[in-house]
DNA sequence: TCGTAAATCTTAACGTTGTCAAGTTATACT
DNA sequence: AGTATAACTTGACAACGTTAAGATTTACGA
């Protein structure tokens, strides 16, 4: 994870791995099956930390406040971790995470914490048979925001804010006052 | 491109182009400078087929209508071209683009076509000081929810829908009916 | 028409990677 | 004490990106 974060994707070699741990060139198959396994295993650490980011920013608010810290977190999570997130949202762990003993944890970390804060966020507390819409609706909305961010096709300067977190802010703020439990 | 959507992006190698062509090993290396020349070439067909897809669907429609098809054709294109999806997003393709003739065209098609529909679309009628905040908003939004569905972590079936048409328009519906213009 | 310059191709080689096979050491348990 | 299991080593293979040196084709002006 610290290869990956300093000298990018195709630098996270098996074989850099083993030199870096000072040890030979085929020791790593003893621990990962193959290079798909060593990925996977990175991205399983990297959901924990997603996770601690969306919770450390998330702690303490409530209601419309709750939903807007995860998205900070989110977006936050993978302006740090730039190539650690590309990297988590191109792979598939989900046979991964069926053979790893805190599965659970795993799976309402992550990802799915976003879902289970949309949950219990009022923007569902409105009762429309189109609100289980709104669940991937704010999802994607958060995810693609985060990806036009870290990809570079969008940027606070842009748009006339000095910062990331005031940005972020407005945007969340913009998309809550737009949600059907704000108005009525 | 072919090579691409058949065997993945792990197959998309300047020897198997070469080997493709009927030609040697090295003989890419006189159309292309070096590997990233040859994704970024790819990249560049793609944009032309992806705003092909979004003009597509958007064709003949007006209003949120064509912002719609747009959302639709942005989607469809990604489904129907995963590979090319993936590797057209986290490729920066912005100085090849200098270089080439109808660098214009090519920029309104593809990401850009998405952002002037936008411009012209009844979502930012409506004279607030926050209506720019709208175009990365609905950028995000149709970026992510495409992301979500590339990589499975969404589906029309796990919200009750049948197929993709009729989950994307009741999602496109959905973000329409909560923007400002159409809740005064 | 001929010759030259550019474009295109070929072969050969280098270093790097993922992966496997065989054998070695160390650790732990009966 | 002996053995099984885990962790490691060396060595090799094919495939890849890339470069160098040279051959071939093509186009085009003298």
């Amino acid at each position: 994870m610290t290869i990956l974060e300093e000298s990018g994707v195709e630098a996270l070699t098996l074989r850099r791995v083993a030199r870096d741990t000072g040890v030979s060139q085929a020791a790593p198959y003893s621990h990962f099956r193959d290079k798909n396994d060593l990925i996977t295993a990175v991205c399983l650490e990297g959901t924990k930390l997603f996770g601690e980011y969306m919770s450390r920013e998330a702690a303490g608010r409530e209601g419309p406040d709750y939903l807007a810290g995860l998205a900070v977190g989110h977006i936050r999570f993978a302006l740090d971790h730039r190539a650690l997130f590309r990297l988590m949202s191109t792979t598939d762990i989900s046979e991964a995470v069926e053979n790893v003993a805190d599965a659970p944890r795993v799976l309402t970390e992550g990802y799915l914490m976003l879902a289970n804060g949309l949950a219990v966020s009022p923007l569902l507390h409105f009762g429309s048979e189109q609100q289980q819409l709104d669940i991937p609706l704010a999802w994607g909305q958060v995810y693609g925001i985060t990806n036009l961010l870290v990809e570079g096709r969008i940027t606070p300067q842009a748009h006339g804010f000095d910062d990331l977190e005031s940005f972020v802010v407005a945007l969340v703020n913009r998309f809550l006052q737009n949600s059907p439990a704000n108005t009525p």
